[in-house]
DNA sequence: AATGAATGAGAATTCATTCAT
DNA sequence: CATGAATGAATTCTCATTCAT
């Protein structure tokens, strides 16, 4: 999917539309999509309210925009990390520690993705939620993976897959209620103790820590 | 924390704000806040513009009513729950199995409170969230208790309670990419499942559920 | 000229009709008219929003009201204090003392009535403005009773009685610029000077002064 | 100080906010300040309610700009008026002149003035404020040089310059009682006779008029 | 390609007035 | 006579979008 502009040069269309994201998500992060006006988010991308809508031809164009680039950013750093390991509880551990460093780097992100997703208009909306359904599906086959190999023991997997997810979004959704508690190590440190756990994993090794190697082969 | 009126007799504040909240919940389902206008509540409240204005001060006022009264019915319902069992693990499967029930049935109002949260201005947010934290804390007390008993195995109770809270939004925030592949009877009998197992809970029973009863490891 | 009610007994008219009067002054005096709510007035009148339409049928009645109560009690003062006295010069110094002294003490009242009497609507505008002509009317017949006795040299009597009572509101006008440089003393012994002296009259008496007796005849 | 705007070219704002001002104007004239509407006042300044909008914040701003521009245009006539002559007696007997002239050609704007200066927001207040004491001081001065000279006699020139600017609006705020009675003509020559009276000035001259040119006493 | 001025539909909110009790 | 809840027209102001330069 892509956004319908007016000027021809696909790669000034790429650094504009990339300028305007950037812009555009400095004024949400304080205002939301909806308060955010186009005056406020065209001088946030230094750029004309003119040449803005060269680049775009709805506000909501923008909204799909920053989701995209979200999405790309954090998909990005997790397909990176799972092809980085072989074996399945690696794959989940690292990709689980990926996740939630990311939502912690990204907070404001992931919160604005949670929160202005249903802003999407029904095209764009499908071709998110597609997106995300992708992920889902990656997360899904690597739990399948490993309940195949008798690593995991997890009955249904797309549930688990999802609340995977959901979990690691528990920085920028919780954070407020956790945070003032627990350290976001600690906090990522027993959330992979926990999912191992809820998938039968026994003798788990979480990386990056020392505690609890003592029990690791 | 109460919205001022210009209205003297409280129980005519009392049903007409209530009237407020219906209608304009009905609104926001479609709309969200932002994009539902003063005059689109005020038609579905049945009541008018002018009216709706001896009831509330400003439209933020509406969110916070309408935030206020999903809560409401919320913990009403999971204090009735959990008053009604003695111990830790009857009331927590009770608790977590009415918590999923209401996320079923009170799924656009629970993804309204996610996504709108953040709409609420400071002062309104402050009493919205020590709401959401006192509740969060009576989830940890029931872990706590649990584990001072010696049949939950659980080292930060904290973040435990804002796991199942937020897995408790499993169906508004996921649904779309469970529930076509998954009934909600099946996702609640795992979720409680898994719940019991990351709290390391041998020999569960889940309520309402035949297939598990004698399901120990 | 009268305000139409929908109330029978004149004494109760009356006494609400004043009470009304003071409780709208209080307001108009910080917001003006126009930004003065009827419900802010209602309140300030200590009478209930119903009662008020009891006693009025419009806004403007009001401001009729209130135009009416202040001109009475100036016209009152001064026509009491010409009365007290026999000859031209004495009624005229001391009308101008009683006049600035009550522009002194009634200061938002004057100014009220000259920023707020083109908000009057023709009918009543008529009447108001025939009460200041009858009152111009009687300082023009006192300079020409001056005239014809010889005391003053005054070729527009007409003209003067309306600088007079133009001046007469100075320190509602004007106070600004000079009470930060002269008492009020000073101010009005000092117009009196020059109004006399604008009058030819030589040998002046200006009453309750002391620095200028020397002068007299 | 200056009203803010959306539009960067200084010309254009010069340009439109001084059609607003004239537009504004017109409808003042008739309704005042409150009673007109935003909507009105960007019709009879034939700009679009949005671009209106471009050109000041608040509808006060217009306020604060007709203010200005009444102003300006009064003074640059009284000081272009008061340049042009050496002498006190002619710097004052033209200024008043002047001042009279302008008060018949701009009654309604001097009438704005005084009945609408109390609807500025305290920040404008205080500027126009300083404008007119500005002003004042101007008169108080040339009173002053006369004083010096052993022309005018005038124990206190602040008092007087605020009399004669008071007096200046006569026109305005009393013309409805006299001019019925005398042209505007007379009135300009009767009141500098009595202003240059009530400065002990012996053997005026008033500027344009024969029958008085040697009228002394 | 870029700029920024122009537009008007639509938003929230206020308030004089009426009317049932 | 008194009360205060109810009404909706009118107001100020915002903002996405277009268009001339």
């Amino acid at each position: 999917m892509v956004v319908k502009t007016k000027i021809k040069d696909p790669d000034l269309i790429q650094k504009r539309q990339k300028q305007i994201c950037r812009g555009a998500m400095r004024v949400f992060r304080h205002k939301g999509f909806h308060s955010a006006s186009i005056r406020e988010i065209a001088k946030a991308s230094r750029i004309s309210l003119g040449s803005l809508y060269d680049y775009i031809e709805k506000k909501e164009d923008i909204l799909f925009l920053v989701h995209s680039d979200i999405l790309d950013r954090i998909y990005e750093c997790l397909n990176m990390c799972m092809d980085a390991y072989e074996s399945p509880i690696d794959q989940l551990t690292h990709a689980l520690q990926e996740l939630l460093n990311l939502s912690c780097e990204m907070k404001d992100e992931m919160l604005f993705i949670y929160t202005e997703t249903k802003s999407l208009e029904s095209k764009y909306l499908h071709e998110i939620l597609k997106r995300e359904a992708e992920f889902t599906d990656s997360f899904e086959k690597l739990i399948q993976r490993g309940v195949d190999e008798g690593v995991f023991d997890c009955p249904k997997p797309r549930l688990v897959s999802n609340i995977i997810i959901l979990v690691g979004a528990i920085m920028p959704l919780r954070g407020w209620n956790i945070l003032p508690y627990h350290s976001s190590e600690e906090i990522v440190e027993e959330l992979i103790h926990i999912t191992l756990k809820a998938l039968n994993v026994r003798g788990e090794s979480v990386p990056g820590s020392k505690s609890r190697v003592v029990a690791a082969t």
